[in-house]
RNA sequence: GGCCCGUUCGUCUAAGGGCUAGGACACCACCCUUUCACGGUGGUGAUACGGGUUCGAAUCCCGUACGGGCUACCA
């Protein structure tokens, strides 16, 4: 249900960020997070910022960024700004932005206003702390008001101890200090007002013992230098906002912080839409194929599948939003001119791969071919099909477009066409077949080919004039006439076909086909 | 377990207190088509449940149930 609320006036520029880690395919749900923020930019003349969030050493994947931007140019979002094209908000990778002491002068200011703390816990230490408070009602122990004073960190600790510490050089975290009592509530565009008690929020890493942020901090301290004005992320994010609310709050203001809209998950067949859906009901999940280096083992792309950019972006927006009329095919252009955050849906959508096939099939029917034309080349290319001929080639396309939902069924639709098929459909010929037929088609070739006026209306009217002649009802001889030239029972009007094989082609696959019924 | 978010046809959704709860995908039937599709017409099919507020509730409030998310030195 659309929410009534008013946008804050707007005094600074809109920028909007993407933020995505470089750890894997990018799937469907952070391209419609993409999306959303490329349409809101867009249609308030704002900026749209790529950040890569790659502070995750130990779960970074050589290649990821890349294969990101790819994805985003593939479906036209490209951003503004990105460690690919510059932009005066530098630099845009985390990593280069820890070396640059950033997050950490931050971090420091916390500690300093009694915000945050040094946390010298060992990963083992905290294994035992959650072994040892784990109980029925409790399953998983936080680091928290109740824990943080039995734990070793600058809290519990003596100034000495912790000055000693420090001075080895020792192993140290730093970790927010929640308040034990305060109701943290912001205003989300999607779901109005939210609200959170602090005593049920843990205290989060904010730095990490090798020096780099963790998102928490990361997305504060970047969303202010970068001067991001709406922040857009997926609904996951919701129960770590107070973390994020309280840091403005401390470091630069309330005031001063964007406004946060936490979009709806895509859910699969059961829960948040995965990888694994993917392969386990056969529909992509990734914007493009993906190529793990580690595992070699290949994710499937909606672009590899045959969905066109403008219908995936297309189905990807309608997956959680509209416009409130009944119109469904949306252009990028009209999405931007449409799009509202307003709109967006509280709910998580489940994904319907039919109903996508059903946009990739409409925009396929609306592009003109030469939008995809090259693409087409590829998928024949790829049975050893070579287009010689463009403008034959624009006339067949034409001639099958409405019959394919995905680019790779002009294979199937169009192929027959460059050529000659493989094995014909004898089944559907041979029980009927008579040898008065066999007769009429030695005579057709000759027809065919001495047919002055070859176009599909003149030798339709021939073939049926033979037909008569012959006491042959046409309707009988047209399935055999196609199974000859195409293969099977598919395909456009057969004398359309006939006409753009030409004679010569026309009268040789019926003179094969002769030989075998 | 705790916290947060959510709940209208199978799926995506419209309806911001007031027509018979509308559309799209999928499904079914018919028409068009001497192939397969496209297209056209029609059909099956939903307000989770219980209370309240109100002349009137899908819509506002409360509770219950169910679903999802989070609960890492991952994002």
């Amino acid at each position: 249900m659309p929410q009534q609320l008013s946008l804050q006036p707007m005094s600074k520029k809109v920028r909007v960020r993407f933020a995505p880690s470089p750890t894997g395919g990018l799937h469907l749900g952070g391209v419609r997070t993409v999306l959303y923020n490329y349409l809101f930019a867009k249609k308030h003349g704002g900026d749209f910022v790529l950040r890569i969030e790659d502070t995750d050493q130990t779960r970074y994947v050589a290649g990821a960024e890349e294969y990101i931007f790819n994805c985003l140019q593939w479906a036209g979002l490209v951003p503004d700004e990105s460690p690919m094209h510059g932009g005066n908000f530098g630099p845009y990778r985390q990593s280069e932005r820890k070396a640059a002491g950033i997050y950490q002068q931050y971090a420091d200011k916390l500690i300093e206003q009694g915000y945050a703390y040094y946390a010298f816990d060992t990963p083992e230490e905290l294994e035992k702390m959650r072994m040892d408070y784990k109980t029925e009602e409790n399953p998983s122990p936080q680091y928290d008001h109740k824990l943080r004073m039995k734990m070793r960190n600058s809290l519990s600790l003596s100034s000495e101890e912790t000055n000693q510490l420090l001075a080895a050089g020792a192993r140290k975290v730093v970790r927010i200090k929640m308040p034990q009592n305060e109701t943290v509530s912001f205003t989300d565009m999607i779901r109005g007002e939210v609200s959170f008690d602090t005593a049920l929020v843990d205290d989060k890493v904010l730095l990490k013992a090798d020096g780099m942020p963790t998102y928490h901090l990361a997305v504060v301290v970047d969303d202010y230098l970068m001067q991001i004005s709406h922040a857009f992320r997926g609904e996951e994010w919701l129960p770590s906002a107070p973390v994020h609310v309280l840091l403005w709050k401390y470091l630069f203001g309330l005031e001063a912080m964007p406004q946060w809209a936490h979009l709806p998950l895509i859910l699969g067949p059961n829960g948040k839409l995965s990888k694994r859906d993917g392969a386990k009901y056969g529909f992509p999940v990734f914007a493009m194929n993906w190529t793990d280096p580690k595992t070699n083992e290949l994710t499937e792309g909606f672009k590899e599948k045959g969905f066109l950019p403008e219908a995936f972006i297309n189905l990807l927006a309608l997956l959680g939003w509209n416009d409130g009329t009944e119109k469904e095919i949306f252009s990028k252009e009209e999405l931007v001119d449409a799009f509202s955050m307003e709109r967006v849906h509280a709910a998580g959508a489940k994904f319907d791969y039919e109903k996508a096939k059903w946009f990739n099939h409409e925009w396929i029917k609306k592009l003109p071919i030469h939008n995809y034309q090259l693409a087409i080349m590829n998928e024949l290319e790829a049975t050893s099909i070579s287009i010689t001929d463009n403008l034959q080639f624009e006339k067949i396309l034409n001639l099958v477009k409405d019959r394919c939902t995905l680019l790779p069924d002009f294979v199937q639709q169009a192929g027959f066409f460059f050529k000659a098929p493989q094995q014909l459909d004898v089944a559907a010929v041979k029980p009927k077949w008579t040898d008065e037929k066999k007769t009429f088609f030695e005579t057709f070739i000759e027809t065919v080919l001495q047919q002055a006026d070859f176009t599909p209306l003149a030798l339709e009217n021939a073939f049926k004039e033979l037909a008569a002649a012959n006491n042959i009802k046409p309707g009988e001889l047209q399935l055999p006439l196609r199974i000859m030239l195409v293969g099977g029972k598919f395909g456009p009007p057969v004398f359309d076909i006939a006409v753009l094989l030409g004679k010569e082609e026309t009268a040789a696959r019926i003179k094969y086909a002769l030989t075998i019924f």
